[in-house]
DNA sequence: CCTTAAAATGAACATTGTTCAAAAATAAAA
DNA sequence: TTTTATTTTTGAACAATGTTCATTTTAAGG
């Protein structure tokens, strides 16, 4: 039985990684599966409605953080500019997030939320080549147009610090991502295309490939390579790769 | 005539990039530019003596930030810890660095240096495309083997900022690494390979697929992709790209 | 020895992430 | 409604950080 005042407890779960304290209250099955007494069998609304209340302030949360993020920087938004964003003080922030790599990790988690979402046109791409240079060129339209949370989703290692305390966190993320990539390879290969190559290789080439271009393009390294516009070098570049891909 | 005794003056000309205050004393052309008369026409070694004690005791700093930041990160390491382990005080790294920034953009141009030092074994490479394959070897190896001093040259952004604070200030680093590239590659096409393909989109995309698998690598992004050996998957995908270029 | 300029110091400051006892707000019970 | 219990919010306090600068120490030259 757990003893639910136990703040001690309650911190544990929380730092669990699943969420805030809420997660009593949010996920009900689980309270059921602890066979705690609900302590009042009324009409649910209530707390239904706190649920909700609390979510909403996670997310507005969340969202000022990406705000700033975006407008002055990661390391230059403190959790103090956050909490004055939304009327909130400093206190609050910790009640939602365990501490700023917590945020970081959210965020990451919804920028492949969002990468994903823009993947989904693809299904609609019959050709596997055309799927795969379709691929590529979202993911570099991501990169470029969102490079905090681009940042934060492949370069950054807070978020990955992130799953480093929790038992059996994968990176699931960007496993999924993968498999995404490796499916239209694996689709290519299947209508011929990629003679004597492995799947993994292969794959992880290309996204390194793609990946590579971003990521000098956004940490500022491509400049000194380009002198015209800096964004063209990388359309440029991955002409290049697509040139090369033709014959494959 | 510059007021050497003014020291904002001197603040000025160190906040400059040239190097730290002793500029003055260490560029001897520069003072005499100036036709600033040397105080004491003596021996000059004793001011020599001076001038070795302080790159003596810049690159003792230097080389301490070093070690720290390989043994416990970057963002871990404070300047007391490295005032610390030289044996002096804070405020003597501050005589020698403007701020941490500068500490990391020193670090950051050693690592080219490091790096142009390791890419000389390529001139004893006679065919081209065997040197472009061995360059990619040596980049991956050295920025696997000293993945904190890549992150400087390549990834992180404080090195960039303090570019950004001088006028005229390209990364030359970046830039002539990059000719090296540039200059292999044209040797390539002109020994045939690489038909219809332009020098400077294909050595973008030379150096961003290696790159590449460098970050993701170093960013524990390949963690979740490969479940065997990390650094296997690097040496594949980097196999994968070279069974392409054999082809072309 | 004395004078003077360079070098080194470390206390002090502003800002940061983070905590936690207390207060305020809200819901439940009487 | 009043009282009690619980949740939610607060913001002062703490430790650690980068940075500054008036002061002290060192040592060279006469």
């Amino acid at each position: 039985m757990l003893p639910l005042t136990d703040a001690t407890v309650l911190q544990d779960v929380r730092c669990d990684g699943v969420g805030p304290i809420g997660i009593f209250y949010r996920n009900q099955t689980f309270i059921e599966q602890c066979s705690l007494p609900l302590r009042h069998h009324t009409t649910m609304s209530i707390s239904d409605r706190k649920i909700k209340e609390k979510e909403a302030l996670r997310d507005l949360i969340l969202q000022a953080a990406r705000r700033l993020f975006v407008a002055k920087g990661i390391e230059q938004t403190t959790i103090r500019n956050i909490a004055d964003a939304v009327d909130y003080s400093v206190g609050t922030v910790y009640v939602y997030f365990k501490d700023k790599t917590d945020i970081l990790h959210a965020l990451h988690s919804e920028g492949f939320t969002e990468l994903g979402n823009q993947f989904k046109v693809l299904f609609a791409v019959a050709d596997p080549m055309e799927r795969l240079r379709a691929m590529g060129r979202i993911y570099i339209h991501f990169a470029l147009e969102n490079p905090d949370m681009y940042d934060l989703m492949f370069t950054l290692k807070a978020p990955m610090d992130y799953l480093e305390d929790e038992k059996n966190a994968d990176w699931n993320e960007g496993k999924s991502t993968f498999s995404a990539l490796k499916t239209t390879v694996q689709d290519c290969i299947n209508a011929g295309h990629f003679k004597n190559h492995q799947l993994e290789p292969l794959s992880f080439m290309i996204w390194s490939l793609v990946h590579g271009m971003c990521s000098l393009h956004n940490s500022q390294r491509s400049k000194g390579v380009h002198l015209e516009n800096p964004d063209s070098i990388v359309e440029q570049g991955y002409a290049a790769f697509l040139q090369i891909m033709e014959i494959l």
